[in-house]
DNA sequence: GGATATATTCAACCCCGCTTAACTAATCAA
DNA sequence: TTGATTAGTTAAGCGGGGTTGAATATATCC
């Protein structure tokens, strides 16, 4: 077999597994806090790019406009999210995580990480590390070309 | 800071990338073929187990046996399970994916393993070998730990 | 053989999230 | 200034997917 055949073997396998879990775990998170696919979506987003306007989420989701307004919507109305008049341009309107949203998703973020962690008590220090230099190396990666590419 | 917190650190980084990531592609997976979160979830659920049953389908989904009936019937619909009848328990059913049905979720993992390897291309070989190791330690560690849960 | 349990489906109903289309308000450009 | 564009909201309607409750068929138990 050949290095790269290897490689696609290995991510495929890993992908599929987490991929497996991740959907179970989801599930579960929609269904403790009885969010949507969508709206989960909408405060990772948050999460990550800070605040954003309404037709960028839409556009992300790939949605209409309206159907992304109706999504925001309820979502302040779960006080997840404020949304705020752009001060630069008053017909635009600038969503961000509250702190209970905030805290919301980082508990799903961390429920995900923990079955991870679990996989790890079963291993060797030494396994440890590598995977730990594994991931970090790869997470630097995503970071970068994410740059390139958003 | 101490060993664990390293760990921790790392993991809960990389998760938050990992998900971010998943979540646009998985969006856009479920745009592009038409299905639910909970359809596909059913069929990633086949993809690992083979076949099951419809009880079997709802408890994992968290939902009621009659709300999985119908997704299961709307999955047939579509072609990519099949519902026959159980020999050994004739009240039983039987799904299994059909080839449309394993072909377009293989489809959805090669997506989400394809970015993974997109990030390896910008390493060196040494860098991709010790996350090859560091990856399969982990499919494996979840093989072995998921036959406990499950 | 009759009562009970199990696996699934059917029927009626409700809510969510999507779409299209119409509307408001702000900004840009000539 | 006015006409076009852009950001967002609102309204009406549709389908998916969920619920409960009853129906159906088969299995199992005494």
């Amino acid at each position: 077999m050949s290095p790269t055949k290897v490689l696609t073997e290995v991510i495929r396998e890993w992908s599929e597994v987490f991929m497996q879990r991740s959907m179970r775990d989801f599930k579960r998170f929609m269904n403790e806090t009885g969010l949507s696919f969508s709206q989960i979506n909408i405060l990772m987003r948050l999460v990550h790019k800070g605040s954003t306007g309404v037709s960028e989420i839409g556009e992300q989701l790939g949605v209409t406009n309206a159907a992304a307004s109706q999504a925001v919507d309820r979502l302040v109305g779960l006080e997840l999210i404020e949304r705020t008049e752009d001060p630069d341009d008053r017909r635009a309107k600038r969503l961000a995580l509250t702190q209970k949203g905030r805290t919301l998703i980082e508990q799903g973020i961390e429920a995900r990480s923990k079955w991870i962690e679990s996989l790890m008590d079963v291993l060797t220090s030494e396994q440890q590390n590598m995977i730990i230099t594994a991931l970090t190396l790869l997470s630097e990666t995503a970071h970068k070309t994410n740059k390139l590419s958003t």
